[in-house]
DNA sequence: CGATTCATTGACCGGGATCAAGAACCGTGG
DNA sequence: CCACGGTTCTTGATCCCGGTCAATGAATCG
């Protein structure tokens, strides 16, 4: 049975049969049962050890000098936490889990051993983080240049996306255990307005909410009303593609 | 002589002689001078090779929809611009030169055979990229939770501590050849906007412009009126210190 | 020198923040 | 089962930061 790690990886590389029990191995031990709302990682910290989300929701965040909050990336399986205990002695921001998960920690020094004996696995694990960058990159678009409406309404499309990726649940209904606080610190609005926005999105038909559970009523609707450009994702152009959603394009000059 | 690509991996690993030469020469041949103000690649296209800033000033940028552009990243010398070609068909977004700059080309196929072989280059190049993804973060910190008066001043002094870091000019004067409307693409700001921001850092004697030269005039000034945080840039982190000249340290980030 | 880009400043407006007050929804213990 | 205290959600009223529109210099360039 693959590993969510490994299913993330082989987006990008055919993997030798040994790669991939090397692969499956990092995880296979170690792992512990997080509850919701509870920090995996906390900056300042330093672990020896990288920790990894098998099942559940989790995101990075950081708490400003002023007392906000700001949530910078949304990790679901298979996405790596704390890669950058390599570069760093202590830890930037913070890791914490939204909904209860499942995490394996694997050793620092392990993870460095294979990479260095297997450039391969070390290329994947490159690969990952320049599309992690792509999906940060959107997010400056993102908070630079959409209004609430569209910022909103576009976090919920990618969540979407990816939830489905997942197969997390079927059709349009997905688990998004998030409170309407999380999603300003996500968007940099204030709840007020999260709120207001939400409630449009509901009375055009585009979304359901119901509690933890939301809903995309009709996908195209939403995506064409936030003007969604999915192929930052690269959900398509992936080697082995998981999902697919055409991406179109502008292209321009300065 | 060192490649500035070399310099900036060093950050991260120490290298045998056999990887160092093999890194400097990635960057050896295939150079081209750009002007200002031209695009190295532009969104859409794909191509085989992967370049490398190595003198110069360039960003990331793209365009959108309604015709605004948002600036996502500074280059600097050192910095690698395309490793995206990789996992994607066709590049998400621009890259071009806000000054004269040399860029380096490097086959795509080349690099890849490099890594696979050499795990230790392999992970130098994915640590980079995690410290490119601390930075995108910081920006969406940035964008999230400070006003315009923040934001201007922030990304001063930012690029102020950089240009420090390479030396581009003693003291507190160095060139930063931006237009106005490129620090609101870059902000998300209106040039209108920024032009009064900036005339209040100069009314405050923070700093003085002077065509494309910059002088910060009282850093800790500038740095208290913006609440810089500078932790993120893990300028006194870094495995070891490439620009070992007293007092100054390292590197490319943005 | 026109012509085009870039910087500057003023007047006005609007999106989203702020402040405030209920309402609905918990998990907890009696 | 209900009573409760604490989150979370919801909605209205008001304000202000930064966007928009517009006009004028200033600098750069064929």
């Amino acid at each position: 049975m693959d590993s969510p790690l490994l299913k993330k990886l082989m987006q990008f590389s055919d993997f030798s049969s040994d790669d991939k029990s090397l692969i499956n191995a990092l995880t296979s031990d170690r792992q512990r049962l997080y509850g919701a709302r509870e920090d995996i990682v906390r900056e300042g910290e330093h672990s020896a050890d990288i920790h990894v989300v098998l099942t559940g929701l989790a995101c990075r965040y950081k708490h400003l000098e002023d007392g906000s909050r700001q949530i910078m990336a949304f990790l679901v399986p298979g996405d790596p936490c704390d890669s950058e205990i390599f570069i760093l002695d202590k830890m930037d921001h913070s890791i914490g889990t939204l909904s209860p998960s499942i995490v394996a920690a694997v050793s620092g020094a392990r993870m460095k051993q294979l990479l260095l004996n297997r450039g391969s696995i070390a290329l994947a694990f490159w690969w990952n983080t320049l599309q992690d960058e792509g999906v940060l990159r959107e997010r400056i678009i993102d908070e630079g240049r959409r209004d609430a409406y569209g910022r909103i309404g576009f976090l919920i499309y990618e969540i979407f996306l990816r939830s489905r990726a997942f197969g997390v649940i079927d059709g349009q209904t997905f688990d998004f255990p998030v409170t309407q606080v999380d999603l300003a610190d996500a968007t940099g609005l204030t709840p007020v307005h999260v709120n207001r926005m939400l409630r449009q999105f509901r009375e055009e038909n585009l979304i359901a909410i119901d509690g933890k559970t939301w809903t995309v009523l009709d996908p195209q609707g939403l995506r064409k009303a936030v003007g969604y450009e999915a192929s930052y994702l690269h959900l398509d152009r992936a080697r082995r593609e998981p999902y697919s959603e055409a991406g179109r394009r502008v292209s321009g000059l300065i």
